[in-house]
DNA sequence: TTCATAAAGTATCGAGTCAATACCATATAT
DNA sequence: ATATATGGTATTGACTCGATACTTTATGAA
């Protein structure tokens, strides 16, 4: 049993994941890329549903992200709207639609089952592994980790409710559990 | 932690190969799909280096595959080979070059390190979840299962080394751990 | 044997991704 | 007040992908 070897299961496993996303897609006329962004927005918190976050979660440049988010607005899956204080930045919202279309998508068939025959420590076992793999990932290539606010640094917990050290604002009991592009870990 | 969670870290785990692979393909000129296709081809058995097999592994049309290959093909990373018995086939080897390529590309940066803090007993658990999530999904959307020899119902240890159930030919101990398409779990 | 059908692979076309570049509008810094 | 930075869009060219049509070779049935 080598890296190489877990390596190859994670590699053939996101190959799946894709296939999957593409089969699915194709029955909305949706590319797997697109399906990737819809169902980021419907993660996010409101520091980051613009297309420069999406462009930075995906990967890709402003400008191929520009094109996809034109595609998903004119087949009605999300609701561009400017933001008030700067005038640059737009917000991208998943309209109903969008929301339960990506509720539908759940490429990981089989996880399911899978984890099901598994007891419930070693699922969670599981989970920490895969996390710090992520973060692995992330730290080595310098990407933004683009995890919830609950496990932020510049989370603040307060005797009423959690704040944001970045922006200072209340954070509600939802949103720290949504994904941030300003996120990073403690320490 | 739910289902979902897993799925999440999973799909971003995925997302995250993608990129990496993209900005390693980029430095050779190659596109992630054209790097997953080389890999493939440097794992799997004798049964199953056609443009046929490529295609099913990746879930991708056998015209798409074939332009693929021309690429691959001309830029050195694989020859192309006609099929003794069957004028039809075409066999697929990797070059040196192509072989030197999928060596040095090694998406899960970052893997290695996760997996160095993680007691060797822990990292063969999460080895076992993620082929049985593998399997999983492969059974759940009627997949072909694409795993090694070793674990094929067809693979017949006998007195003197294995033989496939299907050929009816000796398998070598190098081959019984390559990929085959025709493969088939126990039972 | 002969003829139909199936299978493996290639070629071409149109819709779409993606990076690069140029560009516009708005913020910010000096 | 003006230069510069930032968020986003538009356009272009190389490439992916599915669909369709096509070629060559195998296989199966009359």
């Amino acid at each position: 049993m080598s890296v190489r070897d877990t390596h190859d299961i994670l590699e053939r496993l996101s190959n799946l994941f894709r296939i999957e996303m593409r089969t699915f897609g194709l029955k909305f006329g949706l590319q797997p890329v697109q399906i990737e962004a819809l169902t980021y927005l419907t993660q996010c918190n409101r520091y980051s549903d613009t297309p420069q976050a999406v462009g930075e979660y995906l990967g890709l440049t402003k400008g191929t992200v520009s094109q996809t988010l034109k595609v998903l607005e004119q087949k009605g899956f999300l609701r561009k709207q400017q933001d008030k204080q700067d005038k640059r930045v737009v917000h991208l919202a998943p309209t109903v639609k969008g929301r339960k279309l990506i509720q539908q998508s759940f490429p990981a068939k089989g996880l399911e089952a899978a984890l099901k025959l598994t007891s419930s420590v070693k699922v969670r076992e599981l989970e920490e592994v895969l996390r710090s793999t992520l973060r692995g990932m992330q730290y080595h290539n310098k990407r933004k980790t683009f995890a919830a606010c609950q496990t932020c640094r510049f989370n603040e917990p307060q005797v009423k409710g959690a704040v944001c050290g970045l922006t200072q604002e209340p954070l509600s009991v939802q949103e720290i559990q949504l994904i941030c592009r300003e996120h990073q870990y403690p320490q």
